[in-house]
DNA sequence: TTAGTTGCAAAGGCTTTGCACGCGC
DNA sequence: GCGCGTGCAAAGCCTTTGCAACTAA
């Protein structure tokens, strides 16, 4: 099992980027790496029993503040509220389900960023290719199907 | 009906879709049309002097409905409002400025929709892959370089 | 100490919803 | 005439902003 690389300490990881370690950014970092693709709402709502006084601003600042120092990612699923994840600069994509918001991560069919180039850059400077894979998970196909049946 | 005029007359357009036709919903198509690529905003700004009675609601629910009539195709860049655009079906994908929102069309690289196929699908049931080049426009790289020498 | 952060409150932008009137079919 | 669509108003959701008190370094 992967196991074999230490998760690394919160603290660490926070401090590496620049930003003072307070209780609250641990507890988002960690509660951002147990669970990928969290909306802000759901960070609160996991760290709010273990923090002595939770704000949901303080996760939006914690959370812009990880994206804004290259800590996380910030994905926008259109039409739905904005989602984090800490995988950063590996170039992987994702799978969204257009029903229930759900994502998954899926690796570059390419490997190296940039892994698209447009044929016509329209004078753009152009930094970051990303790729967003449409359509239902297997939950939500499982209760269509049932719906329909 | 031969569909192959350069430019399909708005009612036709609108009633092919399963549409009623109104003025509103005539404005607004010919305002995508003309400027694809708009927001809600846009669009209303565009339409209301030619309107009686112009409301953005109204804009709203034009685009709405040629959305889910398929007539229509919703962009959604990353924190920005909605944007519409009439092109459908032709699997093209998008420019996008992270300075100043502007948005431009660029053919699909490989031609066929989807273009690209995850390596993993998690069980998911794939409609649409979608891809968005993020950068600087060439308007915003002039005025970054203006700024910065 | 001192600048960076938190917590609380409130505002803000964009979009949707509800309902009566009017118009396309 | 029937039913969809419009216009007006208001609410809704998610996110950001402002400011005093606090705390990491």
């Amino acid at each position: 099992m992967p196991a074999s690389e230490p998760a690394l300490e919160p603290a660490a990881a926070i401090r590496g980027a620049g930003l003072r370690v307070t209780d609250s950014r641990s507890a988002v970092f960690t509660a951002l790496r147990e669970h990928p693709h969290s909306s802000a709402d759901d960070v609160y709502a996991r760290v709010a029993p273990a923090l002595e006084h939770p704000s949901l601003q303080s996760v939006y600042n914690a959370l812009n503040d990880f994206a804004e120092a290259g800590l996380a990612r910030r994905i926008e699923p259109a039409g739905r509220p904005q989602l984090f994840e800490l995988r950063v600069g590996d170039n992987h994509h994702h799978l969204a389900c257009t029903e229930c918001g759900a994502v998954a991560d899926v690796d570059c069919v390419v490997g190296e960023a940039p892994c698209l180039a447009p044929s016509d850059t329209h004078g753009f400077r152009i930094t970051e290719a990303e790729v967003t894979f449409w359509g239902v998970c297997a939950d939500c196909a499982a209760a269509q199907d049932a719906a329909s049946s």
